[in-house]
DNA sequence: AATGCGGGGGG
DNA sequence: CCCCCAGCATT
């Protein structure tokens, strides 16, 4: 820990490599940190509301907030959160369920297990005070080496590197590296020269970080770099190896994605007045820990859907015991609802509603499915989908 | 090393 | 339509 605060030894092995970089690196790698800490002075982003904060729970918490979703998202999301939930001891006592219900439409929600799995780590470990060191850091629920250096170098003015999309899109196309950046070997580069061009003063480590990820939003963007503009002077123009061999577009190169699968599903949308019968869903799949409507299982798009309406049978194996089947057909059928097309990042999901009216809400005995009365949707995690649905019933019954 | 995991912004 | 984003955990 004293060497990443103090010394520039803490990475032998990022030494090594220094041995093998050409003289034109070794000239950025010392003028790397103030160069881009003059840009940030000028062009940096200001204001947003997680920075220039020493609290490490506040600073932690914006971390995995904004851990693959974009700042315009966490803007509006961040400031609610905290407000929620002060300190961390306040979170680590808070239900899983209430910690969910704040997270619902942010995504990947094993952020939000995770964040409250760590705020009880953290308390039961460390009192309630989060550790400087980013190696104790990383051990702690949701929290990888990336988010570790971050959390070190805001909170604590540690000398930890970070390396997120940003950063690695700003190291590859300065270095030139044309391998995907998904290769360990490639990885492993990244780290090295993160750890290499950090400023040797620990007290720019905040102003730095910050730059970094500044720089790589806003200037050195994926499709719009400023360099391929004429609006603005690059500060790494002449340093910049992707730009002088033309190559800034098509780097950092990446594998070629399969293409995104099509599932279709049937969701059983039971209704007994305000009242709608919603399902808490396994913590390990999509949509982990949020309460939606009971599921059929998914069938791939291609194998055409069972469109008739013998589907009382569907709802079968997600709804408890063999009273599922039975009580669906003692009452009315099924009627059709609407069709919801919903695009994750790798699955594309259909979702054919099938609405039933119950006289009064049928009691199962689960603790994982229970009635919930419309108005009180807010105090419930929902899928960003499932929530728009419901909604649009809610503003019909109100009349709006 | 490969895969699973959301949702919204922007070209 | 597409790609991208203040990544991490699991296998």
């Amino acid at each position: 820990m004293q060497d990443l605060q103090n010394t520039n030894q803490a990475n032998s092995s990022g030494a090594a490599l220094n041995l093998f970089l050409p003289a034109m690196s070794k000239a950025l790698i010392t003028s790397f940190s103030k160069k881009l800490i003059a840009w940030h002075g000028l062009h940096g982003r200001a204001g947003l509301p997680w920075q220039n904060n020493l609290d490490p729970y506040a600073v932690w918490v914006s971390e995995i907030m904004l851990q693959q979703t974009q700042v315009a998202t966490v803007l509006e999301r961040y400031p609610r959160f905290m407000k929620r939930f002060p300190t961390v001891k306040q979170l680590a006592a808070a239900s899983m369920d209430e910690v969910m219900a704040e997270w619902a439409g942010l995504g990947y929600y094993s952020r939000a297990r995770n964040l409250h799995a760590c705020a009880v780590q953290v308390v039961e470990r460390f009192a309630g005070k989060f550790p400087n060191d980013p190696v104790l850091l990383e051990q702690l629920k949701g929290i990888g080496r990336s988010t570790a250096g971050a959390i070190a170098a805001f909170a604590f003015h540690v000398r930890a590197p970070i390396l997120d999309a940003n950063v690695k899109r700003v190291l590859a196309r300065i270095f030139a590296i044309e391998d995907p950046i998904e290769e360990k070997a490639v990885n492993d580069r990244l780290w090295n020269l993160a750890g290499e061009l950090l400023p040797s003063q620990a007290k720019d480590m905040p102003t730095y970080t910050q730059a970094l990820m500044d720089f790589g939003a806003t200037w050195c963007t994926s499709r719009g770099p400023v360099c391929l503009s004429n609006n603005h002077q690059c500060p790494f123009s002449k340093d910049c190896q992707a730009n002088l061999s033309d190559q800034v577009l098509i780097l950092p190169r990446k594998r070629i994605k399969a293409k995104s699968p099509e599932f279709n599903c049937d969701m059983l949308l039971m209704r007994s007045g305000n009242w709608v019968l919603l399902q808490k869903r396994p913590s390990k799949a999509i949509w982990g820990g949020l309460w939606s409507l009971p599921e059929s299982s998914w069938s791939a798009r291609a194998g055409a859907r069972t469109n008739d309406l013998q589907s009382q049978e569907l709802f079968a194996l997600t709804l408890p015991d063999s009273l599922a089947p039975q009580s669906l057909k003692t009452t009315e059928p099924l009627k059709r609802g609407p069709q919801i097309k919903h695009v994750f990042t790798h699955r594309r999901l259909w979702m054919q509603i099938w609405e039933l009216s119950v006289a009064k809400p049928i009691e199962w005995g689960d603790a994982d499915l229970q009635w919930v009365s419309l108005r009180q949707l807010g105090q419930y995690g929902l899928p960003q989908p499932i929530k728009v649905l419901l909604q649009g019933l809610s503003l019909i019954r109100d009349g709006v």
